[in-house]
DNA sequence: TGGTATGTTCCAAA
DNA sequence: TTTTGGAACATACC
């Protein structure tokens, strides 16, 4: 569910109530979700302290002291609670920890999607994410060294984490139409001046969500109001607020993908990617 | 019933 | 070697 502004939110608002607590118990229904294994979550996590709550791409990540790191990343329906009970279905509780003063954190995931993960540093444990797109390392250079160092499609190119780490799917779209950039542009592809309307665009639909505490969809996420600003996603066949042209949704890398026609047209060599994409699309119908 | 979903990872094919 | 599509993970909702 939550892309980098969700997860900065949840960070933000979690921060107050588990900086500098220590955590004295583990607890889990569901093994699966824990890595490296369940022994080394709990050995790694009870008994130190939170030292600092912060997040890298998608993962929220707790600082621990003595010196640990505990990950999580939420996935698609993964969310935490603070208290005695939670409000999801107490089925989908799926890990607690409990600290000294008796409070508990409560991660719920109705999808298992989530995972726990211990790691001694964070650099072990986030080693293969991408450049985090709102620090100063991110800038109209290093995107286009990015986007010269690949030949892909624009689209799956941003949603990858090792490239860029927090796009999602909702800010990928809006980052896109921002930009009049057409997702099956290819990434070799683009001048100077959309390089620099990309980066721009990234950094303002980021922020701006930040701002507005992220995008409420479900029950996986709440308390958010950006999904009232959102030019193109979830409004296919809606008036594009630039131009009033209808909005298109097509798959592009197996994902829902929204964007004006009009305000986004093809150029450069995505014609080239779009045959070899339908070329793969029959045969994987062959098969 | 089938299609879709804010995410990631694996494999096979091109 | 690089890029891509498809399936898988597991559940809810329309």
């Amino acid at each position: 569910m939550p892309e980098l502004p969700e997860v900065e939110t949840i960070v933000r608002r979690f921060r107050p109530l588990l900086e500098g607590r220590r955590i004295t118990g583990f607890d889990t229904r569901w093994k699966k979700q824990l890595s490296p294994s369940l022994a080394a979550v709990r050995a790694g996590c009870v008994g130190r302290r939170i030292v600092r709550l912060a997040r890298r791409g998608k993962f929220i990540v707790f600082q621990l002291d003595p010196p640990g790191c505990l990950l999580v990343h939420l996935r698609m329906s993964g969310r935490f609670e603070w208290g005695a009970n939670c409000e999801c279905e107490p089925g989908h509780l799926r890990a607690i920890w409990t600290f000294e003063d008796s409070e508990r954190l409560l991660f719920c995931d109705p999808r298992k999607f989530g995972r726990v993960i211990y790691a001694p540093d964070l650099a072990t444990a986030t080693g293969e994410l991408g450049v985090e797109p709102l620090s100063r390392a991110f800038t109209v250079a290093k995107l286009a060294a990015l986007l010269r160092r690949h030949r892909r499609r624009l689209k799956p190119l941003l949603l990858d984490q090792r490239v860029i780490a927090g796009l999602g799917n909702i800010y990928t779209d809006e980052a896109l139409f921002r930009a009049g950039l057409h997702p099956l542009t290819a990434s070799d592809t683009l001048r100077p001046p959309q390089i620099a309307a990309l980066h721009a665009a990234i950094r303002a639909v980021l922020r701006e969500a930040i701002r507005y505490q992220g995008t409420t969809f479900d029950h996986a996420y709440a308390g958010g109001d950006m999904q009232h600003r959102l030019a193109v996603y979830g409004r296919k066949g809606q008036r594009c607020p630039r131009c009033g042209a209808a909005i298109r949704y097509a798959r592009v890398g197996q994902r829902g993908t929204h964007f004006c026609p009009r305000c986004q047209p093809i150029r450069g060599r995505r014609r080239r990617l779009v045959r070899r994409g339908q070329r793969q699309t029959q045969a994987g119908a062959a098969r």
